[in-house]
DNA sequence: TATAAACTATTAATAAGATAACAAAAGAAA
DNA sequence: TTTCTTTTGTTATCTTATTAATAGTTTATA
């Protein structure tokens, strides 16, 4: 049976998750009405930052997922002509991905009122708040990968 | 195009929802080691501890998940028999979900384990961040509702 | 009472993540 | 050179989430 400091860890846990959901789920709002998701927008954003061309591998890399979860990312942004795949020459195995035109023009679109909407977001943090949470976020990921360890 | 202030908002916010990520992540490979997902192990509890019987209206509120959802978890969780689900002789659209015992074992058998990996989670927080954290935690909870309403 | 409005659950699309199995290609080792 | 291993991308299956459409019920209103 849970002790009360079970129950207040555990509630911790539970707000973070809580507010990170109410986060994400409020981004995919945003992003959809600009007829994209958030993984296909993140993935716009990493190809127009990149300094060089970027395989699906390295794509999946970026974002943490695998790679046959990349493969229907691409497909769907391809279709929609956001992102062109063309085959290496080098290797055949590989496909480089780029940003089109149109992949740009959405990110300059969308750029601008995204921050307005992370300022709102983070309006009653001061900086010494900011700074907090990064340092106690810090920390959680140092208690994941000792829980990972000893599993 | 995006300020310095700009940028260490969103880093803010991007490392929040990493980490929770993680800790999502953490979670359902071990409640998987159970043979349920977390959205199913989430509904078990609330109906274990639940004074009155739910429906799945009720369980979808309670979860902050479309009806849509409810109906596909349920059907999976009565599939593996840890729940029941009856047709209300009050209200015919009703179903009321119980937990079998079956359930119930299950629960047993997770629950000190999961607050044991929830304890080596929070191993580096001391009192004073996990009150910090939970004050962090709250004011993004008011700049959604403040982002959310202007939009 | 008859009609309209609201509610409950289901189904079907679409998107995404996880995992497993696979083919093709490239690289390493015998 | 031939064999073994690794890498890259695709396909398939499962679970979950979202949204929209729909069937049955119930409640409210005219």
């Amino acid at each position: 049976m849970p002790t009360d400091t079970d129950q207040l860890n555990n509630n911790s846990i539970r707000k973070l998750v809580h507010v990170s959901e109410a986060i994400i789920k409020a981004a995919d709002r945003f992003f959809a009405g600009f007829g994209v998701t958030t993984a296909q927008y993140d993935v716009l954003v990493i190809l127009k930052y990149s300094k060089n061309r970027l395989t699906q591998s390295d794509l999946g890399i970026n974002r943490v997922v695998s790679r046959s979860n990349i493969t229907g990312i691409i497909d769907r942004l391809e279709k929609t002509g956001l992102v062109k795949r063309e085959g290496s020459a080098d290797d055949r195995r590989v496909n480089h991905i780029t940003v089109t035109k149109k992949g740009i023009d959405l990110i300059n679109k969308v750029e601008d009122k995204y921050f307005e909407n992370v300022k709102k977001l983070v309006w009653f943090l001061d900086e010494k708040d900011k700074k907090g949470l990064a340092e106690i976020l810090d920390r959680l990921d140092r208690g994941l990968k000792r829980a990972e360890d000893e599993l």
